[in-house]
DNA sequence: ATGGGGGCCTGCCGGC
DNA sequence: TGCCGGCAGGCCCCCA
């Protein structure tokens, strides 16, 4: 469910709760996510200090005083639940567990982390910080579409020659990771490109149009989390999900919000997944 | 190697 | 009210 944007936000608003501070006390609730947790998670966990909180695609990375780091996937419908003492402005008891709490990781200021995932294909792990990039989830990611390594003549090379839509290149998270279905949605309505274009059909200029533009709805949706981070300071409450209006993505049957388009917006299913684009102004 | 489809889970929503 | 199908923002695995 979360994409890249959505987990940025999660992890910085996790930051000013974990980083610094040390884990109390951890508990897990059930022994499997989409995977079986971690040997003796629970107290790998307990007495370390959260040295740094990290994102890598979709994966947040949290470096453990032990040496270890933490790998949280929210999956589908995973979500980060802050409740507790010194978030707000004032001490109150911590909840009951609710329905498909798996995970409660309470820091020592008084402030409890909880995991939630009604479907559980989230998912954690415990590793060795030192390689830790080569875990399996971890290796053959791609490039994050807002560093350096993704540039334009990158991604034009990795879409020549490839028989696949572009839809499904680029929620392929070994061209470019953290891409999700709304986001590419999002992206390629921008660049004026049908979702079942096939990659090597593109041109150079439009293979390479596609970086800016990925930075852009990126940043737009960070920044989104942003603002929704201040808000969010009020009050405990779920981490990372924000009003955030698409001009696609959901909207079938709506006119095309580009001026002068006068295109109605529609759905077609590929791999299963929905994509949402312009007929008249994607091509 | 590449591309397509199934499967994992639960919850929700609309239609009958 | 109840049942059923369809849908959901991810990712691994298997097969042709």
């Amino acid at each position: 469910m979360p994409e890249l944007p959505e987990v940025e936000t999660v992890r910085r608003g996790l930051e000013p709760v974990m980083a610094g501070q040390v884990i109390a006390h951890a508990e897990t609730r059930r022994p499997d996510l989409r995977w079986p947790l971690p040997q003796r998670m629970a107290e790998r966990l307990t007495g370390q200090r959260v040295e740094r909180l990290r994102r890598r695609s979709k994966y947040l990375l949290a470096d453990l005083s032990s040496g270890e780091t933490l790998l949280v996937h929210l999956g589908m419908s995973g979500r980060l639940l802050i409740s507790g003492a010194v978030i707000g402005q004032f001490h109150h008891d911590l909840p009951a567990p609710q329905k498909h709490d798996h995970v409660l990781i309470d820091m020592a200021g008084g402030n409890r982390v909880t995991f939630n995932d009604a479907r559980r294909f989230g998912a954690m792990d415990l590793m060795a910080t030192a390689g830790a990039e080569s875990h399996p989830l971890l290796a053959a990611l791609g490039p994050e579409p807002l560093g350096n390594a993704f540039s334009e003549d990158y991604l034009a090379a990795r879409l020549r020659g490839r028989n696949t839509p572009v839809k499904s290149a680029l929620l392929d998270q070994q061209i470019v990771a953290g891409l999700g279905n709304i986001y590419v949605c999002e992206v390629l309505y921008r660049a004026g490109i049908a979702p079942d274009r096939r990659a090597g059909a593109l041109t150079a200029d439009q293979a390479s149009a596609l970086v800016p533009i990925i930075r852009e709805v990126l940043a737009e949706a960070i920044e989104a989390g942003g603002s929704s981070l201040r808000d969010y300071r009020q009050a405990d409450g779920e981490l990372g999900y924000f009003q955030h209006s698409f001009r696609v993505y959901g909207r079938e049957g709506e006119p095309c919000a580009t001026p002068g388009c006068g295109g109605t917006i529609a759905r077609m299913v590929q791999s299963g997944r929905s994509s949402f684009y312009c007929p008249a102004c994607q091509r």
